[in-house]
DNA sequence: ATCGGTACCTGCACGC
DNA sequence: TGCGTGCAGGTACCGA
């Protein structure tokens, strides 16, 4: 499910923890840990919830001296507040009022507690709601790769996804399989104004609901019907009816208007 | 360091 | 109805 939007509306959705004490925490799955259950469990149990924030498509809960309580939702996770258990709950985090659930179908997800930011959350690339077009423009004059792919690397920036590396090419008129270090000055900019652009109105509409994406209080996001040319293959282009294509490109579905977006 | 490909999971839609 | 195939918001890891 979740791309910066979503990841950046499920924080928010939980930001009425802050303050509150963890009492107890329960996983249930393996797969989804870094690190052992009962170690997480016991490093967990009795911690103040300090801060709430966002870092990429991580979501860092902030715990007293340093802890961090890092979530990753993968494809398909979901922070719940409160709510029924189902077959893919897969952690149970009791707090001094109320409970914080993690569900994941896909397990993608992942979860771990860590003295400061984990070194793989740390170095990744600049935010793209905060990264100049200076600096964007820099990064990408040293990468040959296709421009999509370089969205969608989180070295690269932090947090873009399938979704909205495509919808910003096209808001861009940028076609997917372009090289980075070969677009132009022009392009450049119009590609740092469409992502920003497009981010921003996404979190404002609370994200995309492709399939069951909602954030922790269940509440579904509606960018998804102002998508141009996600998941719509074969539709016509919203500025001159080509029918919209798709292709694989770093092996993710990745479409784009052939009319509207060249190399 | 960067690039492109693969693996990891479950569930759904589709064609036969 | 059942079965095989392809597809889905993700990252980690591999060899080149």
């Amino acid at each position: 499910m979740p791309e910066l939007p979503e990841v950046e509306t499920v924080a928010r959705s939980i930001a009425g923890i802050v303050g509150r004490r963890i009492v107890s925490a329960e996983f249930t799955c393996l797969r989804i840990l870094r690190g052992k259950p009962d170690r997480m469990s016991a490093d967990l149990a009795g911690r103040r919830i300090r801060g709430i924030r966002r870092r990429g498509k991580f979501i860092v809960i902030d715990l007293d001296k340093g802890h961090c309580f890092v979530v990753h939702l993968g494809m398909t996770g979901k922070l719940l507040l409160g709510g029924t258990r189902s077959r893919h709950t897969h952690a149970i985090v009791n707090l001094d009022r109320g409970v914080l659930l993690f569900e994941d179908q896909r397990q993608f997800g992942r979860l771990e507690v860590s003295q400061g930011l984990p070194a793989r959350v740390e170095k990744l690339g600049p935010e793209p709601l905060e990264v100049t077009i200076a600096e964007f423009a820099a990064r990408l004059k040293r990468r040959s790769a296709r421009i999509k792919a370089i969205l969608l690397d989180q070295h690269f920036v932090r947090g873009m996804g399938n979704i909205y590396a495509d919808e910003a090419l096209f808001r861009a008129g940028i076609h997917p399989l372009a090289i980075g270090a070969r677009l132009r000055p022009e392009r450049v900019k119009r590609l740092h104004r469409a992502m920003v652009e497009v981010l921003t109105q996404a979190i404002e509409k609370g994200g995309s609901s492709i399939s069951d994406y909602v954030d922790a209080e269940g509440r579904r996001g509606f960018f998804q019907f102002e998508h141009r040319v996600y998941q719509r293959t074969g539709d016509p282009c919203v500025t001159c009816g080509s029918p919209i294509r798709r292709i694989l490109v770093a092996q993710r579905g990745t479409h784009f208007c052939p009319k509207c977006q060249r190399r």
